[in-house]
This record gives structure tokens, C-alpha cells and sequence, in this order.
DNA sequence: TAGATTGTTAATCGATTAACAATC
DNA sequence: TAGATTGTTAATCGATTAACAATC
């Protein structure tokens, strides 16, 4: 079990790994060299060989990496191996998306429930999945094993919720509000700041010339 | 206009002091050194001032700076000057979220057209904007001179839909599709790929341990 | 003026790339 | 065996941090 100490970097980059292994095993490629692959992921060769030397020998001296052996040992790397159950707090438009999004299922995250704090929402089924008040949100998680949660309130409220979810024992949290969540150190956290994306995009915009026709 | 060549990781830094100095300027916080600063923000003081000199000398020895001031400034460096006509391409649950998510707005991002393949939900209206039949796109862009597209179908349509965009003389892609678009590079293109945020997170609350009551 | 804090240069640290011996 | 390609060490590059003279 070699992780001493994987940058940032690092770890960023496996899920990319991930998602193209997984393209190449649905087009039947079952072996791939370093520098084919930096060929169509577009890291170098040398930078591949160097991350998942990260982990493991994965590949074999003349041949190179076996692509269904590679893409197994980075899904074990990244935990792929037990489901987690999650829970969504904020039924809103994002809420709702992201509970409709399937796909998170496919990796092992099991939506168990939704919270929202309107009494209108209370009740409803979204993807399957009930919405509950969120005054219930620290009983379900201890009695459900909830071990991660997604944050889709505003702003105003992410604090608050993420209180409570510490509080009952969550161990990740997914933060979809546009704020940094002042957090215990132990707990793992994920922060998807649209605005800040969005306002990236507007640098390179401005940066670039606008004509080109 | 000093931007010689600026580094990424300093780009993606400008989002967040925006965000924060504009939580300072809610709380009434007109002057700030980097000292300071560094401890709500969480960045070194020094890599603050370091930082901001790539764009000017924004401070004033021995006072610090100009929360007001730095807030217009780095407003004015990520492009906040001018607005940009936006679409989405999508109408599924992304693409409604993102459609309801007025706060794009305020930063200048105005939404002018939905489109999507899905004959039922064309002619729908979502969040006072227009769902129209993709086969309309090209023509949109130019005719709105949209510069700015939210990609938000699923993995198979999105190069389709990118090269369409292209054709139509688009400058920026906001991409939420879990695929790596192939573009050309005047093309300005900021991924969201919630799929990899989430096996990162994954990743974490494999390494870090489970008990800790 | 004295104190504070910037702007900027130099030092350090870390990540990426290059090179090549090991070996399949 | 000869050719290919890894694993790994060394070299390079870039980003962060430290230090301090300039100056408000």
C-alpha cells in the first residue's frame, strides 16, 4: 500500500486516467504503452510512467501497461472498490440535477436521501429518492451510514449545514455553495465553485482576440 | 495592460480573492494588507503581493490596499467589464439548473437561448429563456453574436455539438460533458468534469481513516 | 519621524521532463 | 536475440516562500 506522500497533482489526474482507460477498454484495446497513451490524454509519457510509478509497477518492460489491469488498480486507488451512501442537502435546481444524475450511481454512490428546509419540497420524490426535512438530517446519517454529502444550498446556508453534518459524523462533504466551508481537518472536502470557473473563462475571453474570421 | 505571460495557478487564484474581497466590502472592510488578508484567504501573505504584482502595483507601502479599489481592479483583469451573450445546450437537469442559476447574471453572463435535440421540451421556456430545436444553433450564435456556450448534453453529443458551436464562430465553452472536447485553440474551453471531482473525493475518504469518535 | 507594509529580488521547494540502464 | 518500453535517477523548469530595501 505505497502512499507515502502523492502530490495534489497527482491525484488530480487519476480520475483522467480513469475515464480514459475505461474509453479504451469499450474500444477493445487491451494494451497500451506510456507514449501511445500520452498520444490521446495528452500528459507526456514520461509523466505518466512517473504517476503511477506512484503506486505500483504496473506496466512491463517491451510490452508496456495492460489497459483492463491498469484501469482496475487506479479504480482501487481511487476507492471504487465499497459503495458510499450520500445524502443531497438542498432540493433546489442543483440538487435536483445532481440527483438525477445516474451516473454517480455507477461508481458506488448510493443517494439515500435529500434535505431541503421548504416544507413544500418535504415529501416529494426526486429520482427515486425521498426529500426529507432537514431537521432530520443528523439522525438519518448516523442511522443510514451516510458517509458523504453533497452541499447544494446557497451560500447563505452551506455553513450551517455543514456544521450539522459534522456534527453527526459525516466523513466527506462535496460543496457545491460559493463559499469556503471553515471545516475540522479530518473531514475530506470537494469544492465545485461554478462562479470561480466561470469567471476563469471570462479571463481567457478578454485575454484572447475577438476576431478570427 | 502587463500580461505577459500570467501562470495558471495565479488565474485560478483570481476568482477567489474577487470572492473574498467582495465579502469585505459587504462587511464594510475598506482597507486590507496582505497580512491580513492571507489569514481569512488562506493564501501566504507574500505570494498575495506576489500575486497582484504581476497585474500592478495595486498597494501603498506602510497602508496596505484599497479593498474597493483591488475588488474593480481584479474585476477588471478576469473581464468583468462587458457583457457576454450566453446558450446552453442542453436541456436536461444540468442545463435547467444552470439556466435557474441567476447569480451567472449578475456577473455579466446573459442567457439568450436554450437549445436541445428532445422535440418536447422545444418551445418550453426555462428561467424566461427560449427552448429551441438544436437545428437552430448556428444561426442563433451569429444572429445574438453569442460569444459563450454551456455545453450540458451528455458525453456522446457533446463533440457534435462543440463542432457546431465552432463552425458558428464561438469564443469560450464552458464544458460539462465528461469528455475532453477536441477544439481548436483560439477556442477558450473550461472543463467541469463533476465525475473527477467526485473520484478525487473518493480517493481521500479511502485514505483517511474511518474511525475517529 | 517611526512604524507598517508594499514591491521585488533571491532562495527554496516541488513538479515536470529527459535520459538511460534494466529487462521483458 | 533484437527491439521496445518500463522504472527510476538526474536535470530542468516553474511556482512558492523568504527576505529586505523602498517608501508611504
Amino acid at each position: 500500500m505505497p502512499d507515502n506522500k502523492i502530490s495534489m497533482a497527482v491525484i488530480k489526474r487519476l480520475p483522467k486516467y480513469h475515464r480514459y482507460l475505461k474509453d479504451l477498454l469499450d474500444k477493445d484495446v487491451h494494451r497500451i504503452s506510456s507514449k501511445e497513451l500520452s498520444r490521446i490524454i495528452g500528459f507526456t509519457a514520461s509523466q505518466i510512467r512517473q504517476d503511477l510509478n506512484n503506486f505500483g509497477g504496473f506496466g512491463q518492460q517491451g510490452y508496456g501497461y495492460n489497459v483492463e489491469d491498469l484501469y482496475h488498480e487506479i479504480g482501487k486507488i481511487l476507492g471504487l472498490t465499497k459503495p458510499y451512501n450520500t445524502v443531497i442537502v438542498g432540493a433546489g435546481n442543483l440538487g435536483q440535477a445532481l440527483a438525477n444524475y445516474t451516473s454517480f450511481g455507477d461508481y458506488g454512490f448510493k443517494l439515500q436521501g435529500i434535505f431541503d428546509i421548504n416544507p413544500r419540497l418535504v415529501g416529494m420524490r426526486i429520482s427515486n429518492t425521498d426529500v426529507y426535512d432537514m431537521e432530520d438530517l443528523g439522525a438519518f446519517i448516523k442511522e443510514k451510514n451516510v458517509e458523504l454529502a453533497f452541499i447544494c444550498t446557497n451560500k447563505e446556508g452551506a455553513q450551517d449545514v455543514a456544521d450539522r453534518l459534522v456534527e453527526a459524523d459525516i466523513r466527506g462533504i462535496w460543496n457545491f455553495a460559493p463559499v469556503d466551508l471553515n471545516l475540522p481537518e479530518e473531514i475530506v472536502v470537494e469544492n465545485v465553485h461554478l462562479i470561480d470557473d466561470l469567471l476563469t473563462l471570462s479571463y481567457f475571453l478578454k485575454e484572447k482576440p475577438e476576431t478570427e474570421a
